[in-house]
Order: C-alpha cells, then structure tokens, then sequence
DNA sequence: CAACTATATTCTTATTTGCATATATAGTAA
DNA sequence: TTACTATATATGCAAATAAGAATATAGTTG
C-alpha cells in the first residue's frame, strides 16, 4: 500500500500526543536528564514515567544511555520541538480568531 | 494548572494522529473537497468519512460550508501541512539512521 | 407533499490506551 | 552475599477509540 507512510506517520504523532510525554519532552528541551529528575520534575511516580519514556523511545524519539545506576534519556531530532512550537501557534492562533469571533 | 497548554496539545495532535485523518488532510491539500469526493478517494465508506471529518472539524482543523446539497471541507490553518511535513522528515531520518547503522 | 440525494449520527462490538499497584531487574556498596 | 538504589516490566481494570451497519436529518426536485 503507498498509504503505509500515512500509517507511520500516525504512529509518530500518537507517540507525542499524550500530555505527559510532552512534558517529558519540554524538560527534555533543556538536554538530558535521568528518570531520577523527570519524575519529580512531573509530579508523577516512576513507573509511569518508565512506561511513557519507553513509547517515546520504542518510537525513536529519544534515546537513552546508563551511567551508574541511572539512565539518561535525550531526544533524538530536535525537529520533534518545530513541531511541537507549530502545533502550539496553530492552536494559540486558533483561540484567537475564536476569541474575535465572540467579540 | 500550567499544564493545561500540554493537553491542549495533545488533543491537537492526537486528532491528526490516525491514518485516515492524515489522508484526508493530504488530499485537503489540494484545496477544499465535499465528503462525495473524500470518501471514494480514500476508498472508505461514507459515515466513515464523516465521522473522521467531524474529529478534524471539532478540533478546529477544518471548516466547512454547505453548497446545495454537499458539504465541503476545508484545512483552516495550512501550517498543519508543515506539522505534517516535518513528520515525515523525522521519519525518514529515523529510517535512513538506522538502515546506516545496520551498513 | 413525496421521492431522492448527500451527509451525519447512533449503536454495538472489538481493540487500544492509560493508570495504579506490585514485582522484577541491574548496578552499587557494605 | 546482603542490603540498597534506580529503573523497568507485568497485571488487572476502567476509559477512550474505531469500524461497520443501520438509521436519521437536511436539502433538492418533481
């Protein structure tokens, strides 16, 4: 099927498309950090972090490496932050005219 | 919560996050198309069609109008292309990095 | 108004997803 | 080895999502 990339491409955005991960992403946008600091960081407890670190690495978003006991996580292509800032100007503009409209 | 964008963000994304959608968005590229056309395109039947549609249309990704008896859809903000697009280029370096490392 | 066409919605069922809890593994240090 | 720390995985359950089939609505035409 040529729709295969379509397929993909869906499974890229679903990967980001959880409020959790992309938090974990916007803390990631500072380098990278152990588990021992994105949890806290997110108020949430480990094992989820864990779970949503490891969709976004399975996808290949970021990776990971050991040091000592931790593991450090860092993001793979800093494109995925584009999208990222794209999806919030496409939503800030939507509010917007949204806003005028009422107006 | 300052959370509350992250989720926002999600939803955005989470609404382009399917196969189907994303074909829609791409043959709305061309411009605006009535579901009479979306639907045998993309080779779905049509409350499929309309279902999909009224996800991207409650998100406020697309708009539509009524003219006679079709409605037709249209992308409102043309940077969802650029989301798309650059989708698709972080894909194909994750393919292409890890098809040279198997090399 | 009745018949027809284009689109939308509802219902049911199957699948997927996310979270919490508990448990397991790996590395370190005594 | 034992105890400890950091991270990962398994289990069970509730909620969300998706597709097909059937039905409903809105606009058009005679």
């Amino acid at each position: 099927m040529a729709d295969q990339i379509n397929n993909l491409q869906a499974d890229l955005c679903k990967t980001i498309a959880h409020p959790t991960r992309i938090q974990i992403l916007e803390l990631l946008r500072g380098g990278e950090r152990c588990v021992c600091e994105i949890f806290p960081a997110l108020e949430i407890d480990q094992p989820n972090a864990s779970r949503h670190l490891s969709v976004l690495k399975k996808e290949g978003v970021v990776s990971s490496r050991k040091e000592g006991l931790k593991v450090i996580y860092r993001v793979n292509d800093q494109r995925i932050y584009q999208v990222l800032d794209l999806v919030t100007a496409i939503l800030k503009e939507h509010w917007d005219s949204r806003n005028k409209a009422l107006a």
